[in-house]
DNA sequence: AATTACAGTGTAATGATTACAACTTTGTAT
DNA sequence: ATACAAAGTTGTAATCATTACACTGTAATT
């Protein structure tokens, strides 16, 4: 079984897409940080490998990486979008108390949207919000 | 049983908030345009009433309505946020190809979310997208 | 009438994203 | 190798929805 890394590499191969160094640090560093990061954390991260780097380098990746399908944007935040490979169905949930954005196991293949028949469906997206635990406890 | 308008209304007396004539504009303005309106559309529609009334004020009353939780903000597209009055569980469909939103039914109370059973959760939000049929049948 | 609090207005600032032009690297054919 | 073309990267400038803020107006209470 291929690692998440090599198989997006794959991906990008059978689409003609240039396997350039800013595009697999970008690539590796996904695959690494699940955390959603944002393209501030992502440029700041991987300046300190590539001093040259350029923040619309990041941009320009991500809409490639978007668009191959091999990164999503999760946009449950209202300033600044964030980045999440693909694996596997999951939703997000975010804390209103921290922010933390915390992915969870939900079965998005088996919901069922009433009126949508004769539509195609290219993706889904479930985003929670409320509190988490350790934000729960600070209030009680 | 009392009409959306009304309930919003009832639901703002009891949480002390201001019935201004700008508020209740906003508020019917979104009772009777259920198509996710942007800030703009609100705006300038209800300009024509009050030509006095500033941007400002729309921003205003959609932050106090989506505090109270009569107004939902719909984050599917990109760059515009856009409102809904919150009606009942339903999620939000974009069309890829001609931008249109539309509802549709879905069961978010059922919605179960391995992980997160210490979490409280507040908001629950599904969108959809992909290609209408109005859009597919151009492409055929 | 004076005071206070709240609501509305208009302008200026913010800040993530995008557009764009210049520069660099890579690939290819001669 | 060398020259040329194509693709990738970089940095700066522009965009534009949203927010901050200070000022003005209004309503309520005493």
């Amino acid at each position: 079984m291929h690692s998440t890394f090599e198989t997006a590499k794959q991906k990008l191969k059978t689409k003609n897409i240039n396997l350039s160094h800013q595009r697999l640090k970008v690539l590796e560093y996904l695959t690494k940080n699940t955390c959603h990061p944002t393209v501030e954390q992502i440029f700041s991260d991987l300046q300190k490998d590539i001093p040259t780097l350029s923040k619309t380098t990041i941009y320009n990746t991500l809409r490639i990486l978007t668009e191959t399908g091999i990164v999503k944007a999760v946009k449950i935040d209202d300033k600044e979008i964030r980045y999440d490979i693909i694996t596997e169905n999951h939703g997000h949930f975010k804390c209103e108390g921290c922010g933390m954005i915390l992915d969870f196991s939900i079965d998005t293949d088996s919901m069922i949207a009433e009126g949508l028949e004769e539509f195609v469906i290219k993706d889904k997206s479930v985003y929670f919000k409320g509190v988490c635990p350790s934000c729960l406890s600070k209030y009680k």
